[in-house]
RNA sequence: UGCCCAAUGGUGUAAUUGGCAACACGACUGACUCUGGAUCAGUAAAGUCCAGGUUCGAACCCUGGUUGGGCAACCA
């Protein structure tokens, strides 16, 4: 018997704007009760973490739904286009935990879009014009003047259709003539003054080669290929609402020339438009991240510090984290800009309930337990982790030196320091409660050693263990452990909204480049060369997932070795101690 | 001098579709802790952009404004 109470709570949460649409729509029957959604990358960069929110939804909604989601790659431009972008993005989208149903390509449609456009210059609703883009521009009108018609609006249909046959034969050069639907050139909406439906390129196609020089635009294919695959429910970003009117109207026209129902029918895919994210401290335009890959400011795609999936991969962020991430921030028609605090606690939130607890110390300074017999060694336990009982535990090494974090040592501290300070009681993790004697500095006044004693009593697990003792520190044993580098990332940019600086900067006369390096965070990488971690790690493997106790979460970087193990450390733990500096 | 869209604590998202403005993150207390993590308990923080209107009742509907975003690529 399930308590009504309880069952209430679980039905609470609210759909969002798009679910309740769906369910809208399956009520009243449109498309025959069918969801199909699909995602529609251009294969023309990375999927960044934005992508990931329209992946998420694409895919959800299907799901949720009953419904199938596709992958469409929209390689409408090869110019930009390319092979290894596709590979990237299917590798990318499988690993944030999705399947999609077919993978499809616009190119594939290319046929189709052909005839499609050959009926519409037939009916007159289709022409050549030969002016070049700056006369074609300046004939658009701007959002608040209306356009004037092209002096070759109203050509043949005959010779329309003998010029577009050229324009994909080869025989024209680029920019030369282009075929334009025939509108409306006052309307209100610019996309629909006569928009651009083919254009010349003669760049290769990454999958049709040079069997095409004319190229649909993304109007004039996008919606039509949502047709062509059944899609139900068409979902894009926000500056797409403009292109809706285009979307619908096309769809009608082929809809009526194929004869295959009309524009009152349901029998058709619908545009739905979201909020797409905005992080702060994060810029995610396609266009700039390329800048920092080419002019070598970040190591490539999928440096640590690159919003990119792989990047965030790399950085040791799982796809659980950033599904947790995905579900918070939600989907509206409200421009928002996201507080990047939000995705690292959906990280944290994840990786606490999952990673391994291990030490390591990546400010090492010796500690020596002045007492502990020279040249013995204790395997004491160490819990893998104290929020999953099941994950077990694994032996650490204890000896007489030992590496702690110069951190935790203080000759002079304020009250309320909780770790090795001259005459102060503190426990070493899983291992003995040890009183702190002194240190050892060289001429420069720094600490190369700390000592102290230890209480034989207090090994943990042990009836004497129980004493409280205030603090808790990590370590590890010089004679036990291995060294490895780590590597500290931190956010890329110093500016809470890089998108805006960078148009101010650049307002101000300065490069894209020099823009960029003025933003950027100089301890956006800080490199730790020599670290020491318990010998467990040394079979730890790429994208493996580690706590550092008392520091953060890491993973091990692609570069890591056996002989050489490198972490990228992911997220830093909450520190309420640095906050109370 | 256009068209379209939006506006709810610091941030984001809800509000049984017209009925006590709630949740998360963040912040701050305190408890607990062999991680200054986690956990637990609690506090502060919006009266819903503004002005009118409809209504017994408005975050929600209407009118007018304000502010912000999008639209003038042979990009998607």
């Amino acid at each position: 018997m399930t308590n009504p109470e309880e069952e209430k709570v679980t039905e609470k949460k609210s759909l969002n704007f798009i679910e309740a649409k769906v369910e809208e729509d399956l009520a009243n029957g449109k498309n025959g009760g069918r969801v199909q959604t699909r995602f529609p990358p251009e294969p023309n960069g990375y999927l960044h973490i934005g992508h990931a929110k329209a992946i998420c939804l694409d895919f959800g909604i299907a799901e949720k739904y009953g419904g199938v989601c596709n992958l469409r790659f929209d390689d409408t431009n090869p110019t930009k286009e390319n092979m290894e972008y596709v590979d990237a993005i299917k590798e990318d989208i499988q690993w944030l935990g999705y399947q999609w149903g077919n993978e499809y390509y616009a190119s594939d449609y290319f046929p189709q879009l052909w005839d499609f456009a050959i009926a519409l210059i037939k009916r007159g609703k289709a022409y050549i014009d030969e002016q070049s883009s700056d006369e074609i521009a300046a004939q658009k009108g701007t959002p608040t003047q209306p356009g004037v018609d092209s002096p070759f609006r109203n050509r043949p249909i005959e010779e329309s259709l003998d010029l577009f046959n050229k324009m994909n034969s080869g025989q024209i050069g680029e920019g030369k003539m282009v075929l334009r639907a025939k509108i409306d050139m006052a309307s209100p909406n610019m996309h629909f003054r006569d928009p651009i439906i083919y254009r010349v390129v003669d760049t290769p196609h990454h999958r049709t080669g040079t069997t095409w020089h004319a190229y649909p635009m993304y109007d004039f294919a996008h919606g039509q290929s949502d047709y062509f695959e059944g899609v139900t429910h068409s979902l894009c970003t926000l500056e797409f609402v403009v292109h809706r009117p285009v979307y619908d109207l096309f769809v009608d026209w082929l809809k009526e020339i194929r004869g295959e129902g009309d524009s009152m029918d349901d029998n058709r895919p619908r545009q739905t438009e979201f909020n797409k994210l905005n992080l702060n401290y994060i810029l995610l335009s396609k266009r700039n991240l390329l800048v920092l890959v080419n002019e070598g400011l970040v190591s490539g795609w999928d440096d640590p510090r690159m919003p990119t999936i792989c990047g965030f991969r790399r950085r040791g962020y799982t796809p659980s984290g950033i599904h947790k991430f995905i579900d918070k921030i939600g989907y509206t028609t409200y421009d928002a800009l996201n507080d990047f605090a939000l995705m690292e606690s959906a990280i944290r939130e994840d990786l606490n309930a999952t990673a391994t607890r291990v030490a390591a110390v990546v400010n090492p300074v010796k500690l020596i337990v002045a007492n502990y017999p020279e040249g013995q060694i204790e395997e004491m336990e160490a819990i893998n982790n104290p929020e999953d009982e099941t994950a077990g535990s694994h032996k650490i090494a204890f000896s007489r030196e030992l590496w702690m974090e110069k951190e935790d040592f203080m000759e002079d501290a304020p009250k309320k320091y909780f770790r090795m300070t001259p005459g102060n009681e503190v426990r070493l993790k899983n291992a003995y409660i040890v009183k702190c004697t002194g240190c050892k500095k060289d001429e420069n006044g720094d600490v190369v050693e700390v000592y102290a004693e230890y209480d034989p009593e207090t090994k943990s697990g042990m009836p004497g263990a129980n004493r409280k003792v205030k603090g808790t520190i990590h370590w590890v044993s010089c004679v036990r452990c291995i060294e490895a580098e780590v590597r500290m990332y931190d956010r890329l940019w110093k500016v809470e909204n890089p998108r805006d600086e960078l148009a101010r900067l650049q307002g101000e006369g300065k490069t894209l480049l020099d823009a960029m390096k003025e933003m950027m965070n100089p301890d956006s990488l800080e490199l730790r060369p020599v670290c020491y971690v318990e010998e467990y790690l040394a079979a730890a493997k790429p994208l493996d997932h580690f706590q550092f106790q008392r520091i953060g979460y890491f993973t091990v970087d692609k570069d890591s070795t056996p002989d050489h193990l490198v972490f990228n450390r992911t997220v830093a733990l909450k520190d309420t101690w640095a906050k109370a500096l």
